[in-house]
DNA sequence: CCTACCGATCGGTAGG
DNA sequence: CCTACCGATCGGTAGG
């Protein structure tokens, strides 16, 4: 998920070859790319898959952003199907540890319930709407394209992603500061959450901590 | 938005035609057809639209569930971009009916504004959940399908309809029973409502009026 | 990873 | 609304 470097005066990675010495620059030593290349197809397709849609991006466009040839994606990939699911499959590894970060690094400094809760929609927020960040979204809008099989699959992390928000809530809700079956509530507050895919503007919207506080003052009672 | 009333001896409209003496039945008298195959048209459209998403869904599977040849929906519609169009265009008519009819059915009776925002979701619930309600969901996640011109034209029915929710939302506000600045509060709580579309499941969720409840009671402070 | 290519499918149309 | 069809595109592969 870290962006590259590219330097002022090379063309982009995206661009067609036009004013392009023929070809693509050759590796220099300086340049190794052991899984490079294949991270190259992921971040490329997770930008395309949220732009597009899964089925309305092709795999020569996923390559020509990549900067390769047609043929090339299936190199890395079995099949474009494979490639949608490895882009879900790094969007809720990515999740998964930002949010275990969050939890740990707030455990020991014993916050309240609501502050933790606070911690983890910054985070979610994080993933959802950070710059680059097109693997978690592909995941909540592409799941229909999904195979059963990879479906079920991903499901497991979701659990384990949602799990992790469970005593945090059920905390809240013995505290009284959460109406609502637990359960319920954290449909409601993911959604409201991940539906900020939609409208969030990074030009316009607010910043993320300041959402957060937002969204945890309406869903909380007051203490 | 009418469910059609089948005969259970009748297979669905949507049964490939192997059980049916070749070829569609032919209008009788009592089956009258205007703009009816039209319909046929859009109800199938919508119904794959939401399920496999537009460009997964060739217009031949459109036609097929239809009941008509391959070539036949481009007598209805000029493209099946139009054809998508129409599909949102239609939903967001019955979603601002039925806000209206409810805003005006509450209105007299001199509700409470925490009422009123029940009644609001209610209804918003029905036009997404509601049996055979494919028409909404489509536009919720199929929006970057359509053309900029179409965009800007479903962008006005849009508005209109979160334009509804503003005078219950401000009223609540300024009781101190939602926090949060009021634009930024309906962003949340439609999306959270939007979100029921990925997990609602009418065999197991609880009714649309009980979710309803605890939506709100999540989303309002004690009065 | 590239070159060259195949088979299938798809949106759309002419002409009735 | 059906029949018959076209041109373009697409996922994927062989063979290097």
């Amino acid at each position: 998920m870290h962006e590259e470097t590219i330097a002022p005066n090379l063309p982009s990675v995206a661009e067609p070859s036009a004013k392009r010495p023929r070809g693509r620059p050759r590796k220099t030593d300086d340049e190794r790319d052991d899984g490079n290349r294949r991270h190259a197809l992921l971040s490329a397709a997770a930008q395309l898959f949220r732009q597009k849609g899964f089925a309305a991006t092709t795999t020569r466009d996923i390559a020509a952003a990549a900067d390769m040839q047609s043929g090339s994606p299936f190199y890395h990939f079995k099949s474009k199907n494979a490639l949608l699911y490895a882009v879900m499959e790094e969007g809720m590894h990515t999740a998964l540890a930002r949010q275990k970060q969050v939890m740990h690094a707030s455990d020991p400094q014993g916050l309240h319930a609501a502050e933790q809760l606070r911690a983890l929609v910054v985070a979610h927020f994080e993933v959802l709407l950070g710059p680059g960040n097109d693997f978690v979204p592909v995941m909540l809008y592409e799941w229909r394209s999904l195979q059963p099989r990879q479906r079920k699959s991903l499901a497991l992390l979701i659990s384990e992603y949602e799990s992790l928000w469970m005593p945090v809530l059920l905390m809240l809700h013995a505290q009284g500061r959460l109406r609502a079956p637990v359960g319920l509530a954290r449909l409601l507050i993911l959604g409201a959450l991940n539906w900020s895919v939609q409208w969030f503007d990074p030009k316009k919207s607010a910043s993320l901590q300041d959402l957060a506080d937002a969204a945890v003052a309406m869903f909380l009672k007051e203490s």
